[in-house]
Order: C-alpha cells, then sequence, then structure tokens
DNA sequence: CCATAGTACTACGTGATGTAGTACTACGAT
DNA sequence: ATCGTAGTACTACATCACGTAGTACTATGG
C-alpha cells in the first residue's frame, strides 16, 4: 500500500477528460478536448499522459499507429484513495475520522450513514 | 476555503513534535526533540518553523528574545481537511464518499457510524 | 566585553510539474 | 515514388516547493 501520489493541475485536468470518457482516450482526442480551455501543445498532452501512465494512473494501449489511454482506476476511487492516504498520515485514524464524520454537511452525513449500513449486512 | 496545502516530509515532522505538546515549542526546543532521529542544523529547522507560520499552520508569539510555535489546528483537523478538500476535488462527492465508506475497515465503519448518529442528535 | 542563544536573510540542490521542441516513422493521397 | 500529416520517442528547460544550511547581526548574562 504505497502513497497516493498527488496529481499536478494539468495532470488532473487530463485525467479528468479520461474520467469523462467510457473509452479512455488519444493523445489526439484528448488534444481536441482540452483545445477550447487551454492554448497546449499536442506535444505536451502527449508528455502528460506518458507520465500519468508511468506513474500508473492510465494504461494504453495500441490503436493503429496511435495509443489509447485509459485510467485504471475511477475517479471515485481515486479521491477515496487520497482520503484514505491522509487518514494514514495520522498516527490515531480513529480520532481522525471522527473529526471528519463530524465535519460533512447533514445530508453527506446521511449519505454515508446510508452506505455505511448497506456494507454492514456484508 | 482555499485549498489545503500537502505538508512536505520534514514539516510533517516538525508539525508531529508540535502537535505532541500542550502549549507549542520554541525552535530549540523542536530541534531538541529531533535531535534523536534526525541530524539538522538549527537553522534548518528555524526555516522550517518559519515556512509552517507562512502557510498558516502555526502561530507564533513572543517568549523572551524567541518564538514560541503553537499549531493552529489540531491534527485530527488537519488530516479532516485534507480529507475534505480530496473530496473537493471531485464533482460527485456523493459518489466518492460512498466509494470511501466502503472502503473503510469494519471497525473504522462501526466509529463512523457511532460518530454520525452521535451528531445526528443535533 | 565576550560567548551564547536567537533572529532575519539568503542560498543552493533536487525532484515534480508545466510546457514544448526535434527527430524519426508509418500511411494515405497525388 | 514522394510528400504531407499524424504519431511516437526523447530531450529540454523554467519554476516552484521543500530539505538543508550558512552568515550576519543583536540581545543578554556573566
Amino acid at each position: 500500500m504505497g502513497d497516493v501520489k498527488g496529481l499536478g493541475e494539468l495532470e488532473r485536468t487530463v485525467m479528468e477528460v479520461l474520467w469523462h470518457r467510457e473509452n479512455g482516450a488519444t493523445a489526439r482526442e484528448v488534444s481536441r478536448a482540452l483545445a477550447d480551455d487551454r492554448d497546449l501543445a499536442h506535444t505536451t498532452v502527449m508528455t502528460v499522459l506518458d507520465r500519468l501512465a508511468k506513474k500508473g494512473f492510465l494504461v494504453r494501449e495500441r490503436e493503429g499507429r496511435a495509443w489509447r489511454y485509459r485510467p485504471i482506476a475511477t475517479k471515485e476511487a481515486y479521491v477515496a484513495e487520497l482520503m484514505l492516504g491522509a487518514l494514514n498520515m495520522t498516527g490515531d485514524r480513529d480520532a481522525a475520522l471522527a473529526h471528519f464524520a463530524r465535519s460533512v454537511s447533514g445530508d453527506e452525513a446521511e449519505l454515508l450513514r446510508r452506505v455505511l449500513d448497506e456494507v454492514e449486512g456484508t
């Protein structure tokens, strides 16, 4: 269970694009998707995709001459891992968890309760 | 509600020392506390304390010629904020929360439930 | 008046990240 | 054939955060 590495701004933006697609995307597709908001060189996008793959956030498979990249984990899983990572940073997980539970909004507390109950029956 | 900045290794170590003391500590005290494990120049510790204060993790007040540093938040609050920060990164907080709830251990789920129930009566 | 403890400032190396250029290779169209 | 285009792999560079520390200067107790 290694560290959950954080992602940079651009890296997250790229992950976002991939998370929003069912079947991943090629560098070109990601490039196009980002073209509206940011003015990035195509190679920049490729570099980022490459790094994300090396960091273990993406897998890639050939598609003709190009690579198709897909996220290894869902966004929710990633976020949950970040949260668990934060939790592990502490010696007293329980105290931190308790504090966290008290910080979420009422609706979210409700949701948490529901999910927890649901899991209970395992 | 700004970003929750992460801390570096040494920065966290220093925070740890301060979190373990009731009344904060001076640079000298932190230095001494770390002397066993790490061989750091005193000025290094001072630099880190200074940065932590500038980042808003510590407050300092005069004590004679020296400064006494104290954490602004408890460790639990800090961890909880990191967790919330991760949660905010997502567009779908609920999905991430649900995923998280399913990732904690049984004992922790139990704890969460207890705390949530306790809060419920608000 | 000198050694200490303290402070403020400045500095440097390294790694992560944003950003991008260059060189080289397939492949379809002329 | 060959030429432009999409693609790739590699290399590069700036910046920033952080770990780490030195230097210069100031009180303060002997």
